[in-house]
Order: C-alpha cells, then structure tokens, then sequence
DNA sequence: GAGTTTTTGTGATGAAACGCACAAAAGTGC
DNA sequence: GCACTTTTGTGCGTTTCATCACAAAAACTC
C-alpha cells in the first residue's frame, strides 16, 4: 500500500529510525521530533521528515511524531512481524561470526542454515543453526521458504556458488566476498566488501587528515602535498 | 598532479579498480580498456573513464590501460605500500573472525593487537596477534603508529569505547556496531551495519521483485550510507 | 600508409539525493 | 482565547554522481 517508489537510500535508513524508535519505545518516550531523531542519527532533520513524508503523514505539526504510532508504522511497513529465514554459505571465520551474530533476536531475520563442502563441518550445528553439505540446499532452501543467502566463501569460488546459489532459487545475495559477482538481472545482490571499506577509511585519512564533520564527506585536499 | 577532489564515490571504487589490476597482472595481462574492467566490475565503462580521469589522462586512445602502469600508479596513489597498522576493539565473535581475515596479506593494511576488557582473553594471541586489555590501549598505538580502529564492541559500550580511543588518538573508526557514534569533527567513522544491510536486501526484495541493477555496492558510512 | 577500428577523455545532460527555508498547522502559556 | 512557540511537510535550489555521445587520437589492417 503504502510504497510507491522509495528513494534507496531511504530505504536503507528506515531500519535504522526503526531500530532507535525501538530503542525510544522501550525507555517509554511518547513523542519524537525530527531535529531528536536528528541529534541521535546524525542525519539532517529535513532529510528525515522527506523520508517520512514518502510513507505518508506521519507527524504532526507542532508535536513531532508519536513514537508508538511511527514504530508500528514503520514495523508494519518493514514487514517485521514477518520471519524472513535465511542461509548461510561458507562457514569459515566471517561466516562463524555471522551464525552467531543472532540477527534473529533483534530484527526478524534468521539463519535457519549454514552450508559448507568441508565434510568435518557438515552435521555439526554453530549456536544451534545445522550446517549442511551443498548438495542439500535445494531441500532446505523449499524446507524454509528462504530465498535470501549470505555468502561467505572464498572469493575464488564466490562466482561458482552463486549460480549454484540461482540454480537453486536464490533471488537475493549478502556478499562478503570481494568477488563481483554476476547474475541474472532479477537477483538483487548488495555486497559488503571489508577491504575496501578499510581501505576507503585509511585512504581519506591519510589524505583528508582533520576535515570536515564527520558526516561530510566533501574532498578538497587543501593543497598540502 | 594527482589529487585535487576525488569524489568520494570514486575513492570508494580505487580499491576495486586495484584489486582487479593486480589479477589482471599476475596472469599476464599487459592492457585493458575500460570496457574491459567494466565488465568485470560491472561499473559502466564512462563511470571508469571518469574515475581515472581524476588522477590523470592515463590511458591512451585506440589502446586502453596499460596494466602494469596503471597498476603501479594505483599503487602509488592508494599508497599501497605503506603498511598501515590498525587495531581492533572488542574481541567477541565478529572481532575475531576479523583478526583471523587478514587483511594484511592481500593489502597493506594489519592488525596489530585486539583489545578487550575480558581477562580470559587478555595475555592470549589469536592467530598470532595479542590481545591486550583497554588501559595499554595509548601504549600501543604510540609503538605501532597506529590511528585506525576496528570496532566490535557490542553496542551498548559503543560510545563509551569511542570516547575512549578518541581520547588515545585514534583518528579513525570503522564501526561494525549499530550505534550512531558522537564524535569530533575531525575523527573519520566509516558504519558496516550488517543487520541493516541484510535488512534492506530483503525490504528491496519483498517489494521490488524482479527488479534492475543487479549492483549495488552502496555501503554506509555515516553521512554517506 | 590510407582507411578502418578501437578507445580514451570530457562536455553536456540527466537523475538522485540533500538540505534550506517557509507556510501552515498544532501545541503551549498566561 | 489570544499571542507565541514548535514542528511538520514540501517547493525548490544545490550538490553529487552516472551516463550518453562524440571529437580526437592511437592502433590495427592490408
């Protein structure tokens, strides 16, 4: 109903109001202005009243917005009452971390699966979650109704697993590998790719030292060098 | 010559151009043309043109990159061969899987002790690297010449943490908590929020289903997320 | 070495997102 | 209930980034 078209990045810091609504929630604050919700997320005020604004009218003026009304809002919106399962593949040290990350307890996500072709790790469970040889995604995949899967493998079979992955019905992917992957055009891939975001922080310290707000992101090397 | 104002979306890409050269010369390859990369990188070829062309005409027309130039200027720019100490903070379960990705053997950049205020883990090494407690925290960084941080902390000492490694002049912080953190103006925070990236995966998937742009490599960090 | 093909670098245009600034509405105080 | 304050929702200018499209240059072909 009420999406028509959300900016992306909008859409990507709606978990993020939800998450501190939560956290406002639970300390039992009723209402919330932007320029609160501002000061906590560090995004500009008018940058979260537009976001609202695509949702609908959810404030009101003079008063901000009421924070039981907007969390439900925006639960609703979120689809958060709903589970989503997901899997796991690749279980070595990020991936470890990430079936023991819980990300079920506090956002409706879990990893009902984790899949591995080292044979000393199938059979085995992590934090209660089962890991599975390969050959057995087909079955957990329908099993689970989960289309959603995190890859963790090495970069040099990352390609390989994803078509295994699409094959098998994947419609989207977390990648964790630096591998870029290629699929069909209907299978929604977001990557994470550590290195680069490491990298990308020491590259604009080392040649941005002491700029601008940390929120800004402007690069003008005032000509030192 | 080199660095005027490199907008922050193409030193995001630098890595990547990077990491894909040094495949590209360790079979052999001595050109490429931005056609080429964005193939690999599924980046559109003028996007790579245009990235390059902020460090300079680097290409030659009719021809494309030469691997090994281009590679080494990268090299060079991305100050690829200085060794870049970090540390990391908060050895649970995502910390160490960090420690243990080594980042350092495929880029200069390495971790030189975690930190942690649980003395079952102070006095230990995980893959050689040691962990240490929080009060020899200043005493580190000034041997190693440090001023990145890693954090992985749980969220509720985010904060407190930040304050803290700011205090000992850490200049940096890649944050992998959910906590939006408070920080002057010259400390750069750079966010991977994994729920929130698995999060928004699947909002894009239950509501645009089969959809386009099967690349999206959009991290967050703070302001740009 | 003339003609054809390839490929760069960039001007121009478009698209997405940001954030200022303000009218309008609602709340607050006396 | 009137004056003042707060705060939203949004029109609009600005900024940032992506991409088209093409002249110019270099490389390739025969």
């Amino acid at each position: 109903m009420a999406d028509q078209k959300i900016p992306q990045v909008t859409a990507k810091r709606l978990p993020l109001y939800y998450r501190y609504l939560e956290k406002l929630h639970a300390i039992g604050k009723q209402r919330v202005s932007s320029a609160g919700l501002a000061d906590a997320l560090q995004i500009d005020p008018a940058t979260i009243r537009r976001d609202f604004s695509y949702l609908g009218e959810l404030g009101k003026k003079g008063y901000g917005y009421n924070v039981t009304y907007l969390l439900q809002f925006l639960r609703d919106f979120l689809k958060q009452d709903e589970v989503t399962n997901v899997v796991l593949i690749g279980v070595g040290n990020l991936g470890t971390a990430l079936l023991r990350y819980n990300f079920y307890r506090s956002h409706n996500t879990k990893i009902v699966a984790g899949f591995d072709q080292d044979v000393s790790k199938v059979g085995t469970e992590i934090d209660g979650i089962p890991i599975f040889a390969m050959d057995r995604l087909s079955e957990v995949l329908a099993l689970h109704h989960v289309e959603v899967a995190i890859l963790t493998v090495p970069a040099s079979v990352a390609q390989a697993t994803t078509n295994f992955l699409v094959n098998a019905g994947i419609r989207g992917i977390l990648n964790f590998t630096p591998a870029r992957l290629n699929a069909p055009s209907n299978i929604r891939i977001h990557h994470i790719d550590l290195t680069v975001e490491l990298q990308t922080l020491i590259y604009f310290l080392k040649n941005f030292p002491a700029e601008e707000d940390v929120n800004d992101f402007t690069l003008n090397s005032d000509g030192d060098d």
